[in-house]
DNA sequence: TCGACTTTGTGCAAGCGTTCACAAGCGGTA
DNA sequence: TACCGCTTGTGAACGCTTGCACAAAGTCGA
């Protein structure tokens, strides 16, 4: 969800001027898809890449939204954000879609990625092939460890995290991952904010201070597992109470 | 919205009806908590206990939600769903929002864990050690790759998927996360679900489907950078057109 | 060419979640 | 006790998202 940011725009988008300038249109359609409706559509592009695969050239609203887990409707909404690319009575084009949909999301660059901190976690999204083969490589590793400096882990190199700005550079980062312990976060975001990286992933349970120029996306498995524990101990109160209350509710089931 | 106001004072439960259950109260009360709420109670736990090491005993709204990177009114708002535990021209107490907001999270009782899929990224969470200091101990690990069964991995012993019923049901897994392949993860969430687990955090880039009473969250590496790269991409279009049509915004640095 | 059928794209209303603004309540002080 | 300053808790307004329902627009067969 909507992370930290400091959202705070509140751009106007002007209705009169878009006339000729094409790039301007995308553009400022681009600027008024709702955040979450840009979450989905990745997983829509990733539900349609695996159609392309399968050979199929063709795709109803309805077939999209169930194989993504959402309701139609709100897929041809969100499409309709983009453009409209359906055809009526037919459905979407596949191929037309993906590509649509990988223009909208800037994914016709290349966006190099740096991983900092080279423990369990940076060892395994070094590793991890679903970045490379989505246009994300891995392009530079960074520890502060020097034992780790120079020992290449799944064929890239590990620099020191001091030279984390001329490296960043020549390399063209544009994508920041932090994997580091939480005491170290702030310092490396630091760092990786004055390399001049303007997005940033964090693994580490910190809630980071950076400009409001730089996006924070944060990935927080603790959080994540708190939050099904709450469901967990909801869903054992609401037996509780059914049991106490000797009434049973529809659609309750505690184990099929 | 405005079900039942919280206006049992802390220790005292209503006088009047149900005097008995206190439960009660707190399963409507959890009921009614958004989810978004949730997820940043989550977050306000982790700041509190960073305070509670550092000594600090009472703390305002407004100090908590800074270091939570939120509005203070919102704060406030979340922390009434889960009663009224504050003193007014003061603060909260850090240690009784502490455990009021880890008895709301389910946090008293612990939640054992199976890690299917012993991957890069099955040992780096095997390894991860913010999950049994936050109560979340990893209790079994799964493959389905023969070689690996037996061979501890973080101390913890792998079984043969083929097991995951037996070990879920003698060990109380309560939450399965996948990290297999793609390919792998829906027949192992369908394994798991048999297997009576009703919690799961999916680190695979696959839809799930599973029956209403199983909790499904997901972590998508690449969705989290497809996000990022659709931020990159709108600021690039927006500094492409400012520069085209010579017009400065207020606020956009492309470069600090 | 026409009509039946299918599916998109979207106006609109309902539902949530966020933010504002302020009364209520508490501790400290005289 | 009475007052003052500070902070909470929350009604109410606002804005974003969702889902419905249907006109518009296309295909297909006769």
């Amino acid at each position: 969800m909507a992370a930290q940011r400091g959202e705070g725009d509140g751009v106007v988008t002007r209705p009169g001027e878009t006339g000729a300038e094409a790039p301007a249109d995308v553009r400022e359609r681009a600027r008024a898809i709702p955040e979450a409706a840009v979450a989905r559509l990745a997983v829509y592009l990733r539900v349609l890449s695996g159609m392309v695969e399968q050979g199929v050239t063709t795709i109803s609203s309805e077939e999209l939204a169930g194989a993504a887990g959402v309701n139609s409707a709100k897929l041809r909404k969100d499409l309709s954000y983009i453009g409209s690319y359906g055809t009526r009575g037919v459905g979407y084009d596949v191929e037309v879609l993906v590509s649509h949909i990988e223009r909208i999301l800037g994914l016709t660059r290349k966006h190099s990625v740096a991983v900092v901190g080279i423990g369990n976690l940076g060892h395994a999204l070094a590793n991890y092939g679903g970045f490379p083969s989505r246009g994300f490589p891995v392009a530079a590793l960074f520890d502060i460890d020097p034992d780790l400096t120079g020992v290449p882990v799944g064929g890239i190199p590990v620099d020191h995290i001091d030279d984390i700005t001329s490296v960043c550079a020549e390399r063209e980062v544009s994508i920041g991952v932090i994997a580091t312990p939480p005491q170290a976060a702030q310092a490396v975001c630091d760092r990786l904010v004055s390399a001049g990286v303007q997005c940033i992933l964090n693994f580490a349970p910190v809630v980071l201070q950076v400009p409001d120029y730089v996006e924070v996306r944060k990935v927080d498995l603790a959080v994540e597992m708190q939050i099904l524990s709450f469901h967990v101990a909801r869903r054992a109160d609401e037996a509780a109470g059914d049991v106490v209350n000797g009434i049973g509710v529809d659609g309750v089931v505690i184990r099929p």
